[in-house]
DNA sequence: TCTATTGTAGATCTCTAATATCCATTATAG
DNA sequence: CTATAATGGATATTAGAGATCTACAATAGA
């Protein structure tokens, strides 16, 4: 299990643009040399970015990208839920339908709709996903402002 | 990016080993008929637990697992580094050698080995694994020791 | 208006890791 | 001995990530 390159790429592409002089559209081809890929690929994902309102594309002559919002207002775990899709980490096995008598105990008891093992896992990915919301672009250009 | 599959029955696995009398093995069908897995696969995904310690096998007739130490020393933690391996779930784009200006600022910044990208996201990676370490077997049969 | 530039979207290809199966071998209880 | 049961290697299958290409749409500037 590991995150996508895709991930990273986004992260960085913003990063950029966060460095950049606001108003100052940068193109998918500084973008792309800048982070050692290639162009065709990067615009896949700059365009996931725009589809979610995190950047402002410009098509055209000196078009190019740039943050449709303030740094501090793009968290880590947004963008990782555009580039990674939003489902579970962890995903029950038998969508909660138990028929095995030994797992009844763990799953069904007291009619809870989230059964013992996936309260662990997702209670796992909680955690970690509050310290990405906790964390922004602007984070990692304010060296002093990680959570 | 999710869990895989293997690491889901390896939990279950284990919960079902811990159900069970002590003293008295579970051979890998009733194991692989109880999780709906075919025998084959579930029993890679069992000798990978027992080369780590976790669960015991014997082999033979009358054989079959049974955990190697008592639930609630068996962390979700370690089960999953068994299964998934233990690489960072992020993965640093350049191995930290940064030929752009733009990203020195933020990588190299007073000679950390470190990264600000890569602190966010180990960052958030450690708050998971802290959780998962709390959690053992025991909590999920347990029902009330859930960290 | 014309043209060069630049992002968009769809199709498609490749590559890798996860998933899954099969079989020959080893070990052990009875 | 023999039936049983785990092991390890080889191998097949599949899904998704990674990557590329091309026709198209939009825009700035000549
Ligand atoms: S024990 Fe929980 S996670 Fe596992 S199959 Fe049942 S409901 Fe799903
Ligand atoms: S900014 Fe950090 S994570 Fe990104 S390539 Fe550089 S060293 Fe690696």
């Amino acid at each position: 299990m590991q995150f996508s390159k895709s991930t990273g790429y986004a992260l960085h592409a913003l990063i950029h643009l966060a460095l950049s002089e606001r108003g100052h559209n940068i193109g998918i081809k500084p973008l792309a040399t800048s982070l050692g890929v290639s162009e065709s690929y990067l615009s896949k994902i700059m365009s996931k970015l725009r589809q979610d309102g995190i950047v402002r594309a410009v098509t055209g002559a000196s078009g190019g990208y740039e943050l449709a919002r303030s740094a501090d207002q793009i968290t880590f775990l947004e963008v990782i839920h555009v580039i990674e899709g939003r489902q579970q980490l962890f995903e029950c096995l038998n969508g909660n339908a138990h028929l095995q008598k030994e797992f009844s105990a763990i799953a069904d008891l007291s009619g809870r709709k989230e059964c013992l093992v996936q309260k662990v896992m997702n209670g796992a990915e909680l955690q970690m996903q509050q310290y990405l919301q906790a964390n922004t672009i602007q984070s990692v250009i304010d060296s002093g402002s990680i959570e």
